[in-house]
DNA sequence: TTGTAAGCGTTATCAG
DNA sequence: CTGATAACGCTTACAA
């Protein structure tokens, strides 16, 4: 590999000249810094980040921290679509993105030390378990953080508007004629609690009185658990018309059950979804689903931790609210 | 942060004992190791990766080149699933997973610079343009790569089976009688060579005859095309009786073509898909389609790439197929 | 405007 | 078994 000091003998000037015309150092003469770049281009240098991250302190490369509970991976849309949009700012800005495991080589180890082992400048949060203490060491840590969808005390958090989120699905429901509205949510989360929040505050507001049985728990992208509430749902004496589900792809599950008792979408009964994947658009009928602005998410978490890394002692921690929208689909009906 | 002298200090040893001793030298007597270690433990020491890299000239470190060509990033299940595997086997072997962009820092480069400048041990491409002259460029220097679906000369690559997957779906439909075939192909890669070479093999074995107006091509992932491609197929004077499409989300644009000519499926046509992605099951009707390993081959990928890596003078360049299976679904009719 | 030299935190060689 | 020391490739005071 060819070096700085190679494309100084070659220009028969120091090594610092060179470093410092790489970096476009105004210290160096117009002349000489033009002669040293053409020259590294010829000799087809390429600079070695190790050498200037110790040196520096800085990496230029940010870690991502992407636990998915469920133990299959990358393969939820939502949070897909937020991971290529961190990557794709990210790159945009210079910095490159490196996962962060809770191992270094082959022994375990924190998500923090993991972190500084390989200097990253700042670690985006995407999907984590957030009550994890390793993680909760992560984000107390002087690293640079940036939590999507969950918040803690004073840090830096991007997330997806579930209060106008739920409101609106509520009052679109009612507005469709619907009175007997049935949520079910995911796990104990603080999503999960903005959510439920939202629901019972904009039922309220309408003046809805909604039976507990009508509130079911059960977890975010598995199917199979929100299949089980749906069952449940449809059991009752005093059936639902609309159930509200925790997320597209958990509507999967609600709709086999629904299926099962021969229940005619919307017809018989309708549905909502969460998320707004590209799923929601495929399927027949068309999903009506809030649609998260999953593309904004990702981006806006890359820029905000740059900006955090860019300057530590001016930056304020904020939470950043991104707006979602309602897509009408074919799935709830008109009553009356 | 706490280095390696400062255990030395600590230790009253040396540096270069601390180093050997973290580093489970047998040169260090057992009971200095544990010392050192312990020293090591309570400081909460953590190595520094640049430093290491920067003398040893390896990071432990895999790049990872995903390029997606819709644009749309890492939202196709396929390829996230594979992506995920990748990262979960190189953590379980001790090494870190980092995207490669055609950046470094702010200034355009080439893919192979830029998995220079991080110290990359080896490189796994994903989904890329093949034919990108950066890309090969890449592929035939002196780093260690190995691709996914897609075959270079005496290299490394892990490919789906292309041949026996469509053999088979050939197979299973003439034995459910079905006898004209239509095939939306995707776009011209070598695993589109291999699929179409496939196909024709295995309607020559059957002396079925499939008119040219059956072969269409789309593009991979995108609904849209193969949507033109169905709408063609289905306005045909001789109709085909079943359509191949390229992959399951491909399929999406049939469907919606099929449902504006009011046809059902599978009373009036069946449909075959390629992938078998979660979709494919939750889909009603339940998608028959060719179920590709994307776990199996992720896995795959990182486990060669890590030999390669390791042993580069006795690495025998091999392809390596890794078998799918096909999902008996719902969309093809039995004939007669 | 350019050069000298120290040093970032490790590992590796060689001597003791 | 342990230690001194050079070296990895780069940046950056500071000197010239």
């Amino acid at each position: 590999m060819v070096k700085i000091k190679d494309i100084a003998e070659k220009c028969e000037v120091s090594i610092a000249t060179v470093s410092k015309a790489l970096n476009r150092s105004h210290e160096i003469s117009e002349k000489t810094t033009q002669h040293v770049i053409r020259v590294a281009n010829e000799l087809g240098y390429i600079a070695n980040s190790n050498a200037r991250s110790l040196k520096t302190n800085r990496s230029y490369n940010l870690g991502l921290l992407y636990v998915d509970k469920s133990e299959s991976g990358l393969e939820h849309e939502y949070f897909s679509v937020i991971l290529n949009s961190i990557k794709k700012e990210a790159e945009s800005l210079g910095y490159d993105v490196t996962f962060i495991s809770n191992k270094i080589g082959n022994s375990r180890n924190s998500y923090l030390s993991h972190s500084r082992y390989r200097g990253c400048d700042g670690v985006i949060l995407v999907s984590a378990n957030f009550k994890d203490p390793e993680v909760i060491n992560l984000v107390e840590s002087d690293m640079p953080t940036i939590t999507i969808d969950h918040l803690y005390n004073n840090r830096t958090a991007i997330l997806s508007d579930n209060t106008k989120g739920l409101g609106e699905i509520v009052n679109y429901l009612y507005n469709q004629g619907h009175r007997k509205i049935a949520f079910i949510h995911g796990e104990d989360t603080t999503v999960t609690k903005e959510r439920l929040a939202s629901f019972h505050h904009a039922c309220q507001q309408l003046n809805l009185e909604i039976p507990e049985e009508y509130i079911k728990e059960a977890l975010y992208h598995l199917p199979k658990y929100s299949g089980l509430a749906t069952r449940e749902l449809l059991e009752l004496e005093n059936r639902p018309t609309v159930i509200i589900f925790p997320d597209d792809y958990s509507y999967m599950g609600g709709l086999t059950e629904i299926e099962k008792h021969s229940l005619k979408i919307p017809e018989d009964i309708s549905v909502v979804g969460y998320d707004g994947i590209y799923l929601s658009r495929i399927l027949r009928p068309i999903l009506t689903t809030y649609v998260q602005d999953s593309e904004a998410i990702g981006k806006m978490a890359a820029l905000k931790l740059i900006q955090m890394i860019n300057k530590p002692k001016t930056f304020i921690a904020e939470q950043i609210v991104i707006n979602g929208h309602l897509q009408e689909g074919q799935t709830v009906k008109k009553i009356r």
